[in-house]
DNA sequence: CCCCCAAGAAAGGAATCACTTTCTAACGAG
DNA sequence: CTCGTTAGAAAGTGATTCCTTTCTTGGGGG
């Protein structure tokens, strides 16, 4: 009789859980990441942010180190970049380095700052481990969608341009990215495109006539 | 009588004094930052390394990130990069990217991961001013004696060079250097002269015949 | 030669924080 | 409906470490 239906009076304390419940923890994670920093990030400020309790993370996360981890690796997961297809090289160029600087503008900055100073030791894992397993290792410039379909449109000849430049348009905006920490302005990422990328590659097409 | 003459028994502890004992807790605290980076190090660790205690220390800087931020300045102006002068733009370029790469490698690294991490929070700076304060705002790129040289020389007009193809060799190296934590190798250095930048360089530069 | 500032040693105060432990009760599984 | 798992609350432990304080004595400046 003294059962209280859940509609009824007081807070309803509903209780997460599974999947769902790891993923608020990881999201708090990454916001106490971003708002305070790793060093003054601490199990009781991520546990209090996603109202719960340490309790809670460590039966999840043997340390704070591996938390930290996790939650960097969950919301680059949860936040792909996307790949556009306008249907020219120029205009995915443009679109998808747009997306990455948005998509990754903080995430750059502080992917890289946790990897770089050996806060995270504790997971026993090298820096170089780190840093591969915190920035997703995206640079695959060969398998780049982008440059797949514009070698199939005859866009371009992929066995003819030097790796070095396929990379150049994002290895810029991540520099642009970690120099800045905010997403580079349209004009840079026209810049990019149209006063290095394509010259550069128009170098290396010399004899085809398709660029125009 | 019981004087004892600095040659005679124990270990002479002689007493530093001014700005050589500053330069040795400058030096002491950068090496610890290196070795053990911000996270693990302490006030006692950095006064242990110096051979001295901690009240030296406080003597000085108001708290740990003052410190810091000093030694990591310190480092920055005890290291500066040299400005070669070979006689070509081309050979001026991969001494100084290569110099570059080599004063720079632990440098960038550290100071990037210490400035973005939010760690210097202490100082009461904002993110921004002690990314400037610690990097150095080494990014003056029409200023650099470099290329000034080669106007002169009349190698290159820099009036007709976007300052994104000037920038281009300095950002690559930049990147690089965040990314892999270890100097760029000599080979990625020539592509990066003689695949991009110099091809660049010609594309404005149609008009002289200066350039072989 | 003397004096005073600061180097260096030592010890401790106070706060923070990772991680643990215990307990209650909510919720899903069967 | 029952049972077992675990969310969530609460309190505590031990270690670390920033920063202070006190004291002795070296050595530079006058």
């Amino acid at each position: 009789m003294t059962r209280v239906t859940a509609e009824a009076a007081g807070p309803v304390r509903r209780r997460r859980h599974g999947k769902q419940l790891e993923a608020e923890l990881l999201a708090a994670g990454w916001d106490e990441l971003v708002e305070a920093g790793y060093g003054r990030l601490t199990m009781e400020s991520i546990a209090g942010r996603a109202r719960t309790s340490e309790a809670v993370l460590y039966r999840r996360w043997a340390n704070k180190d591996e938390l930290v981890l996790a939650a960097i690796e969950h919301y680059r997961s949860a936040h792909p970049v996307a790949v556009p297809d306008t249907g020219t090289l120029r205009g995915d160029l443009l679109a998808q380095l747009t997306a990455v600087g948005e998509t990754r503008a903080t995430f750059f900055a502080i992917a890289a700052a946790t990897a770089f100073s050996g806060l995270l030791a504790g997971t026993g894992l090298t820096p170089a481990q780190v840093r591969a397993k915190v920035m997703g290792d995206q640079a695959l410039p060969h398998g780049r969608t982008l440059y797949r379909r514009a070698h199939q449109r005859g866009e371009i000849d992929l066995d003819r341009v030097p790796a070095a430049v396929l990379d150049l348009p994002f290895d810029l905006v991540r520099h642009d990215l970690l120099m800045e920490l905010v997403p580079p302005k349209p004009a840079r990422i026209r810049v990019i495109v149209d006063e290095l990328f394509l010259p550069l590659l128009r170098n290396h097409q010399a004899g085809h006539a398709s660029l125009e």
